[in-house]
RNA sequence: GCGGAAGUAGCUCAGUUGGCAGAGCAUCAGCUUCCCAAGCUGAGGGUCGCGGGUUCGAGCCCCGUUUUCCGCUCCA
């Protein structure tokens, strides 16, 4: 493990010094966890979203495209319960070094209380057997009524301050009551912090008029609020599926592992919506749809897992995690999960509206069951470079670098180089490029030794090198130059469109997945 | 957010008790070269992360800050 992760290092190193990622405002020192594509980056991230945006609209006759809005009305995210979710009240034990939320500290203390009742309740029915009166005990028992007034004193301590969102009142309440952390048993806590892991700025440019609104933590919510606009505009049948590609922004706590967690990221997001009953029928077809889609990327199909979920979040009934081994473990680079009705029926609650999908062949109207897959673009960005970078040992005991990337996805296509740069030879690879440029991205380079060029090549992960020399002048024909295999062969100049467009055509790695 | 380590050229790094800012690779220009980098000549590139302090003098010592990495923590 720790030689995988010198070689993530020096991936970093690469993509840095290739053009590929470069640290948000680097020359202001940096800004945590933000990072900005490069020359090459730009290239291989566009192609990662042609190559998926096309799998899913090209791909499925019931799978259209939306682009929604970054801000979206704030309600949306009270109704999917980010608002609630994204603002925990955090409180760390500086002894033990371990973090808690404080709220669930104070509840816990609730149920200790709790407890202590229970118990003077559960000897008592012993004791009384047959005859016990549990309501009367309770109303009665100068212990339960001890307890019980702390409680409700604690109980009403706690939700005054959670509604008031007083933080210094939830840490007094905590010192108050001893409350201890388990690990280490000391009380010496920091003050207790509220993490907003939604971003938030104001809309509207009068001081009085403003109005909080959020960036969206998720893409998937511009989907459910427009999903009956697609369907009736669209035509659409269920089941039928809405695709979106876009930016979402959460406020990690902690960020790390290079674009693997960044504060601004981007998803590729599909919501399938199907019959109630069907969900979990249609959530087995998307996982095998969606693993298919990874290994026909191919970077080696053991390098995928599914990850089940256990335990599943409140809208789910089966979820799962497409994982690809990184140098740093299996990391989850994709979801997929049955959300079944909760997020529609949630809108539908706090909109007031009916957002019902009326089906004509039964005449019914139902709200629809949802199954997401949702693609981080960075992660499987990341995954990419993983997964084809290489530190080669050649066999007369040179080393070079190469990223052996899917052709269709490489930033350049083809590298045209003359031989030497004399004797009419740039001008007849300039002549060749001309020609070229427009059915694929060529790179010109006529600058240092031959084998230096195509090392260059190698480390942005060209896959072809077409080499121009002095019979090319009289025969017409070129050297082509593998990347992968490093083989050369010589074919016409007439030839180089056709070979080298069908080995980079998104066609030929859509028709992979099938 | 806590603890630890680090930040010097595009990359990898050296820099002596505190005394003129360095190397290799990369880049650029020229020469050489008929197919797998590291031949020759020359050039450019640095407020030593940032801000303060100590000192005659700070890349080096002290304080703060920021970024990155590691561990913990968190994670819809």
């Amino acid at each position: 493990m720790a030689q995988q992760e010198e070689v993530f290092k020096r991936l970093v190193s690469h993509c840095k010094e290739y053009g590929f990622v470069f640290p948000s405002s680097e020359i202001y020192d940096g800004l945590a966890a933000v990072y900005d594509y490069g020359q090459n980056g730009v290239e291989l991230k566009n192609n990662i979203k042609k190559y998926w945006w096309e799998s899913m609209t090209l791909m499925h006759e019931n799978i259209v495209g939306i682009d929604s809005s970054i801000f979206m009305h704030p309600t949306i995210w009270k109704a999917s319960g980010h608002v609630d979710a994204f603002n925990d009240p955090l409180i760390d034990n500086r002894d033990s070094k371990k973090r808690y939320r404080a709220d669930v500290l104070i509840e816990e203390q609730l149920a200790k209380i709790e407890d202590k009742i229970n118990k003077e309740v559960e000897k008592a029915a012993k004791r009384f057997g047959e005859a016990f009166d549990e309501a009367k005990f309770r109303e009665t028992n100068p212990r339960v009524l001890e307890h019980q007034a702390k409680w409700n004193a604690l109980h009403q301590r706690y939700s005054d301050a959670m509604n008031a969102t007083n933080l210094d009142e939830l840490k007094q309440i905590i010192l108050d009551e001893g409350i201890v952390c388990p690990i280490s048993g000391t009380h010496n806590w920091t003050d207790v912090r509220q993490f907003n892991l939604m971003f938030s700025t104001e809309m509207g440019s009068t001081a009085d008029s403003n109005m909080k609104v959020y960036l969206r933590p998720e893409t998937a919510q511009g989907i459910f609020v427009n999903y009956l606009n697609v369907q009736k505009t669209g035509r659409m049948k269920i089941p039928f599926g809405i695709a979106q590609i876009g930016k979402a922004f959460r406020n990690e706590i902690v960020a790390r592992q290079f674009i693997f967690r960044m504060r601004e990221f981007e998803q590729m997001e599909m919501q399938f919506f199907v019959k109630p009953g069907t969900e979990l029928e249609w959530f087995d077809k998307w996982k095998q749809t969606r693993l298919k889609w990874h290994k026909a990327l191919g970077l080696g199909d053991n390098k995928y897992r599914f990850h089940d979920h256990e335990k599943l979040a409140h809208y789910a009934n089966a979820a799962t995690d497409i994982e690809f081994e990184m140098p740093f473990g299996f990391k989850e680079v994709e979801g997929i999960h049955s959300r079944t009705n909760f997020d529609l029926s949630q809108h539908e609650k706090y909109c007031g509206k009916s957002i019902k999908y009326f089906d004509p062949e039964t005449n019914e109207s139902y709200t629809p069951y949802v199954i997401e897959t949702s693609i981080g673009v960075d992660r499987t960005f990341l995954s990419i470079l993983c997964g084809t970078f290489e530190e080669e040992q050649l066999e007369n005991g040179e080393s070079r670098v190469v990223l052996h990337l899917p052709a269709t996805l490489a930033p350049v296509k083809l590298a045209i180089m003359p031989l030497v740069k004399k004797d009419g030879l740039p001008e007849k690879a300039r002549e060749i490029m001309d020609d070229l440029k427009f059915s694929f991205k060529c790179q010109y380079d006529e600058k240092d030794s031959i084998g230096k060029r195509y090392r260059r090549q190698d480390a942005i992960g060209t896959p072809f090198c077409c080499t121009i020399d002095h019979d090319t002048l009289k025969d017409n024909c070129v050297t082509l130059r593998n990347r992968d295999t490093m083989q050369q062969e010589r074919i016409p100049i007439e030839k180089l469109k056709e070979i080298v467009s069908k080995e980079v055509s998104f066609t030929e790695l859509l028709r992979k997945q099938i």
